[in-house]
This record gives C-alpha cells, structure tokens and sequence, in this order.
DNA sequence: CCTCAAATTTGACCGACATCAGGATAGCCC
DNA sequence: GGGCTATCCTGATGTCGGTCAAATTTGAGG
C-alpha cells in the first residue's frame, strides 16, 4: 500500500498546496515541522468505497486532497439521509469523536486520496500549537455553522429554493478551489441530491428540468453551467415587491 | 449586577451539581481548582430576551444552569429556523467560534442562569488539562451529531414521526436530569415547536390531537403526560410487518 | 371581574411534492 | 457493436401538510 512515488512521498503539510484550505494557519518554521508529523498516511479510496462507516472505531480525522465524498446518516429502520458533500481541502471524521465510534459513512464519490490524521496526535499538537488548536475548534465551528444552513434549508425552504441554494452553494465551493463560477460537473446521482434537500429524486429531475426551461441553467446529465446566476439567487432570496 | 446570595457567589465547576452533565470528566484536585477558573461570571437571562444574537462578538461559551434556551437562524428574507432547544448542563455559543461572532439568536424560554467561559480562558485551560481539552471536542462533536439526527428528521420524516422523535428526544433528556420520564412541560409555543421540526403550527396542534384521540399522550396546553411511550417509539420506528 | 392580546384548536380547501409507472439515455462489460 | 443496468426524465394521480379562517382558551393587566 506504500505509495512509491517520490513526489508524494513525503507526506508533509508545509508542502502541501491544498494548505491553504485545509491548514490556513501562520506558522513558525518550528510549528510547521511539528505539524509536518500531523498526517499519519494517506490512502487512496476507490469510488463507491468507504472512508469509514457507521459504527467503526474513531481514529482519525481525514483531510480530503483528491476526490469527493458524500456522508450519510442512516435511522434503524432503514432511512437514509446524505448529511453533506465534501471536496478537496475539507475534513470528515468530527462525527467519531464523542463516543469514539462514527456515527455516519463517508463515501467516496470519486476515486479519492485523503490524508489520515490520527486524532490522538492532533489533540496532542494542539496543546502544544495554539493556532493549530484554534484551527480544530473552528473546522468543528464552521461544520455546526454549515449545518444550521442545512437546517434551515430543510426546514422552511421549497424545492426550488433548495435546489437553487445546493447549486450556488457547490459552485462557490468549486470556485474557491479553482474551478469555473458557472460551470460544474455533479460527483452525486439525482437521489442522492434528493436525499440532502429531503426531496425525491423526481422533484429534483423536475426542478432542473424547470430551470432549464427558464434558461437559468443547461444541465446535460451531470454537466451543469449555469446561465444566470441572479435568477437562483432571486429564487432563494425573492425581491420584495415595492 | 453581581450575586451576593452567600450560595452562590462562590463561582465554582468542582461544587456544581450539574458537573455531571456539563463537565463528565475525572480530574485530579489541582486539574479541578484550575477548572473553576474557567467560569468568569454567572449571568440571569431575562425570559424573553437573548443570551446572544447573530452579530454579535463571540466572547464565550455559555453552560446552562437553570432554565432553558432556544437557539435559532434566520436568512435574510426573513424566514426562521429553531436549530434546538438547550436546557441545564447543556452549552450553548459553539457557532461563534469559526467567525468570531455568532451567527444565530440564543434565546431564553423562561428565565435561565448561565456560566459563562470566555473562549480564551477554555483553550488556555485546554491545553494543560488533556481530559478537558478532548471533553471540549466531544461537546463540539456531540453537537454535529446532534444536527445530523435533525437533519434525518428534516429531511426524511413525516409530521406524526418528527413530533414523536421531539417528544421522545425531550423527556428522555428531562429524565436524565431526575424529571419524570413521561411528564413534561413545554417550554415553547407551537409555533417554535413547528420551526423546529419543519411544520407549521396548525400541523404541530393537529398532530398532538391525533396523538390525543389514539390514548398516546394527555396534552393540556403546555403540559404533556405521556401514556404510550411504545407507540410513540413505534411511530417513528414502524414494526416491519411479518 | 373585565378586557385584550397571545396562543391554541379545528375546519375547509388547496397546492407542492410524493408516488407510481413508462420510457429514454448513458455508460459499461462482453 | 450489442445487451444490460444505472440513471434520468416525464406524465398521471394521490396525499400530506400548508393556507386561510374562525372559534376557543389562557394569561396578563387594569
């Protein structure tokens, strides 16, 4: 499983050009070599894989470098809900730590590589690195922030609206991380982007299918680009009248 | 503003008989003395009125001494979400960290007493006390937790099952703090009860009727006896049939 | 006790989304 | 290429919860 190549080899966050996102800390020479020993390994996880899944003992945090990943909440009697999406330079694991066990499964959406972080050795670093235990205190933060959103979406908004909202939300994220403002491919099928807004898969089919036909976006399976912007925005956020 | 009941004015984790709750962790008699440093002030919340507001600084996290708490979103149009309902032992205030300010409303539901731990003081105490630091991430993952079982709720239940969860949910936390296991009094309106469950009022008022009608609980007002607790857990969990 | 506002309940009706079903398209493996 | 399965789209119909409206209850304040 060791990955030979010698520009991945060392595995080292102070080289790693996804630190801004993942790591955007200022750093000492010194606290940066501390933080170099943070990723244990990487692995490398094939599409349709786990990461982790409900249940499994919790070790580690994980910094996604490639690939994305969809983490899913499931109820006993067998209903399932996508909790999020999650791309390159963002962490999953935070579920596992308060009963040391995970709750939810990560799974891979695409081939992906991620970095292991064993949490034992963060809590460790932490106490030595205070920007770095600032750091982990906000990557749970902003995750309970993200999930209020969620939470409002589910809660009040129309299909429309969500729809419209997960759009702008994804391509934000894409083009933090390089890629095209209006253009996006989806990594998820139309049930699992029905499992995260709480609709069925039809609806979400539909409701593309209504954006199109107002030209606010061209969907060709999973290639979407959106046209007009404005208009999602005015759908989430509708202009009163005067 | 300051406290003079004899009882009270001495400001300390290690004689609290909520530590159970809010502070679960063994400590050695120096590790405690410095923990009850953590607690800066004791602050009375006015029912009615905000521990803290979207906007405003994030100083500090906030533990819940009596009374009991609303926490909420709202999006620019307007439109509002209840993202839960905290009680005694339960911390409130984790949403400012990432942004240094809060980004949703703490309101009392009826008049309430808070500890107050500036941030800063956490993190320092953090990092020389271990258990604290990782009892720290846990009441942060504990909460994502928390949301994921919402987002569930939101996303996937329909109005009998989210009402039956809530109820479920309340008086199973009420128990663990010595109440009755199948009495409680609701803090909030219907109204903040459907916010919080993704229904409206009327639906909330239908729901417990039909509850009513089928013998599962005794509703008056705001006082709720519940006589089935089976059928509520059968509500959300429906027995497979042979 | 009376008044008034807020909260709750209940009914009638409606609409958005779910459900069910059929067919089209794309991607994959042989 | 041909067959197969996943995925996706679209139509018809149904239903749960929303909306609107009115009556009732409760609690606060005079």
């Amino acid at each position: 499983m060791r990955d030979m190549n010698p520009q991945t080899l060392k595995v080292a966050c102070s080289t790693c050009n996804l630190r801004e996102l993942c790591m955007p800390i200022d750093l000492s020479k010194e606290e940066l070599d501390r933080i170099d020993d943070l990723v244990g390994a990487r692995r490398k996880i094939k599409r349709g894989t786990t990461l982790f899944r409900n249940g499994e003992k919790f070790t580690s945090l994980y910094a996604i470098r490639t690939g994305f990943f969809k983490t899913c909440v499931a109820s006993e009697d067998g209903r399932d809900q996508v909790t999020g999406f999650q791309m390159a330079g963002e962490v999953v694991g935070l579920d596992g730590i308060v009963n040391d066990h995970h709750t939810c499964d990560a799974v891979a959406l695409e081939d992906a590589e991620v970095c292991v972080m064993p949490f034992d050795r963060i809590e460790e670093f932490s106490r030595e690195v205070h920007s770095l235990q600032h750091h982990v205190h906000k990557i749970m933060s902003r995750e309970i922030v993200r999930e209020h959103g969620v939470m409002l979406l589910l809660g009040s908004m129309r299909a429309e609206e969500r729809l419209a909202t997960f759009l702008l939300n994804l391509v934000q994220r894409l083009h933090t991380r390089g890629f095209s403002q209006s253009e996006l491919i989806l990594r998820m099928t139309r049930e699992e982007i029905g499992s995260f807004l709480g609709l069925k898969l039809e609806t979400v089919s539909r409701t593309f299918s209504r954006f199109v036909e107002d030209g606010i976006v061209e969907v060709k399976q999973r290639h979407v680009r959106i046209l007009n912007p404005g208009a999602l925005r005015d759908i989430i956020n509708p202009k009163a009248p005067i």
